[in-house]
DNA sequence: CCAATTTTGTACTATATAGTACAGTTTATT
DNA sequence: AATAAACTGTACTATATAGTACAAAATTGG
């Protein structure tokens, strides 16, 4: 149980295939692409991941969470108001400084990049998307019980409400380059945070 | 001006090759399944199309926004009630026999499948889209006009919006298969519609 | 029927791709 | 230092892919 160690950082070498899946979506990604962003050679890559670029596509998945959403979720469990984090979240995507620029949203993308064959990594993707449905339902229902929602909907109806609005604007966002559109467009669905 | 004629319905191996690229996208659908689904071989086919598989693509898109876009316009601008097919129309995308399926938006998917160099396909993904927007602003104004709806906010924010809803619900389709829930959250957008 | 024109199928090419084999390298433990 | 374990790079394979070349076939007008 000695060895060699590894000349890398897995998770250094994951965020930039994290990259390259963003930037060029994963069927138009080619293993040459990966390898040369990550840095390292074929015997490496295919000893680090048997199950080649599936299985790196499953783990960049992961990572991407671990990244993005538990930071949006700690945020939202521990800021003073969740119902102006969201509607701050929301808008920050209109700008052109948006956090995920033009690139779109990791999962959602994945949901239509994949081929039917790989239903395994459509099933991640889906269930990625419900856990940022989660955290939206926790944030309203935490801003329901501070008193900041006089709404009737329920938590889980607005979470719900919450992520097509996210899956919606990432697709727009690729047809419409006007911001103050997207504000608007934001704004408008905003109103039922109310 | 004589010479041998076409073998086959130019408008017919287009619809066959429109089903292939919109149920495996346009990466991962090859030349070979368009061919085989088209019935014709290589040779026709580059003769046909000359620019392979993207002038196909692109011709398709045309296809696309003729069968169907043509027909919800020609639909809205001639029905009594817009406001109540806008409704129709939305709901009608949430049933298990949903006209597109779990498909998604030909255009929508475009956007997110086509790689960064073909920004021409992207283009005219994104004209298209605009195209369906406006379709909706010209029912929404229609509904105005016909004293259906008080809103204040201006037919085109609610174009852009419901484009926006259409963009999102393609997306949000492929994570979540409970009807009931998507019901929902079309009930809730089109409160927007009053 | 002949020639001009257009269409078609087959055979071919060149390239890119994912993945494997394996010998050699590096390091921890003893 | 010897050994075992873990890692790495190069060379290779097999396949799939888009696209080309071109000769043969079909049809119309003269």
């Amino acid at each position: 149980m000695a060895g060699r160690p590894k000349i890398y950082d897995e998770t250094a070498i994951l965020d930039k295939a994290v990259e390259v899946f963003w930037e060029k979506g994963y069927a138009n990604a080619t293993a040459d692409d990966l390898l040369h962003a990550m840095g390292i050679g074929k015997g490496s890559f295919y000893f680090a991941f048997k199950g080649g670029k599936e299985e790196l596509f499953r783990k960049s998945m992961d990572r991407v969470v671990e990244l993005n959403f538990q930071a949006i979720r700690e945020s939202l469990v521990t800021c003073e108001n969740p119902v102006q984090f969201i509607r701050d979240f929301f808008f920050s995507l209109t700008g052109a400084d948006s956090p995920i620029g033009n690139k779109g949203c990791y999962f959602g993308n994945a949901l239509i990049q994949v081929s039917a064959d790989d239903s395994g990594l459509k099933l991640i993707a889906g269930k990625y998307l419900h856990l940022l449905e989660e955290i939206f339902t926790e944030a309203v229902q935490r801003g329901k019980d501070l008193g900041l929602l006089q709404t009737k909907e329920p938590a889980e109806a607005l979470g719900a409400y919450l992520v097509n609005l996210w899956n919606g604007l990432n697709v727009t966002r690729r047809m419409e380059t006007d911001q103050q559109k997207l504000a608007e467009l934001v704004r408008m669905n905003l109103n039922i945070l109310n």
